[in-house]
DNA sequence: TCTTGACTTGCTCAATTCATCCATTCGCTT
DNA sequence: AAGCGAATGGATGAATTGAGCAAGTCAAGA
């Protein structure tokens, strides 16, 4: 409603709300096209990703709510870019910490691979959090 | 369904999966108090954010689920760690991330109230991705 | 062993999010 | 000004997620 209450928000709120903001394969790949080339407009991303055009519209839209990214139109097109440099960062970190976890993961699978004669099966280890 | 299928999924997918197990005002919360201190229980938890033990639970099964915790029993207690130093640098860089976003809003707020004698009123922008 | 404190899990319903389809707007060209 | 390509904005039903309780597990002490 009051435009001043979302800075009255604790800030772990406004947190989250970024967090939800990437929360999303598409998303992600969207930034992720965007960390690497600037200015793309939604046709290129449209055939990068092989999704429908209001499919990736949608997207979009909810990554200009976040102020994640901005929008540029030049003639008939309209452009795509980073709203800030750390964005990328984020995306960084996020595939660093992912790489921790999935060779930890993997080390643990292979350990309970080679209790697997001996014992009954160990639940293997959910490798994104994904339920069975 | 198949254990391995996991490591099989497109990146993004997974990446997408591991902003979606942060993506939550009491998880952040969580995170953040393990960021600081390191063996933290969950009595401990509930004090410093003054919710029901089921509720905080059910947020550090997902927490667990996503590899960024881990449990560890001590008699009666249980007691949380981060899993990975590295979650602490997710969470600053989305702090940093943040306070970017606030700074350049905040000014494109002033700059809006500036106008308003003059012009119509232009749609405040928001702060947080939250529909209106 | 019965209880008590410390957590966890299951269940149900409300709320949110997502995918798809359709209508609309915006520039450009003819 | 009519048509076309590019992109956005609903609207709807399906699928996920979250909150609030109730019931269950687990270890230590009486």
């Amino acid at each position: 409603m009051d435009p001043f209450s979302n800075a009255h928000r604790p800030l772990y709120e406004i947190k989250a709300n970024l967090f939800k903001g990437v929360a999303h394969p598409v998303r992600v790949r969207v930034l992720e096209v965007l960390s690497r080339s600037p200015d793309v407009s939604v046709g290129d991303l449209m055939t990068d990703t092989g999704l429908e055009a209001s499919h990736i519209s949608q997207h979009l839209s909810v990554l200009r709510r976040h102020h994640l990214v901005v929008a540029e139109r030049r003639g008939s097109q309209v452009f795509y870019r980073l709203a800030y440099p750390q964005v990328a960062d984020l995306l960084t970190v996020s595939r660093v910490l992912l790489m921790e976890i999935l060779e930890t993961t993997q080390q643990q699978l292979e350990s309970t691979m080679n209790l697997s004669d001996l014992e009954s099966p160990v639940p293997a280890p959910q490798l994104d959090g994904a339920r069975p």
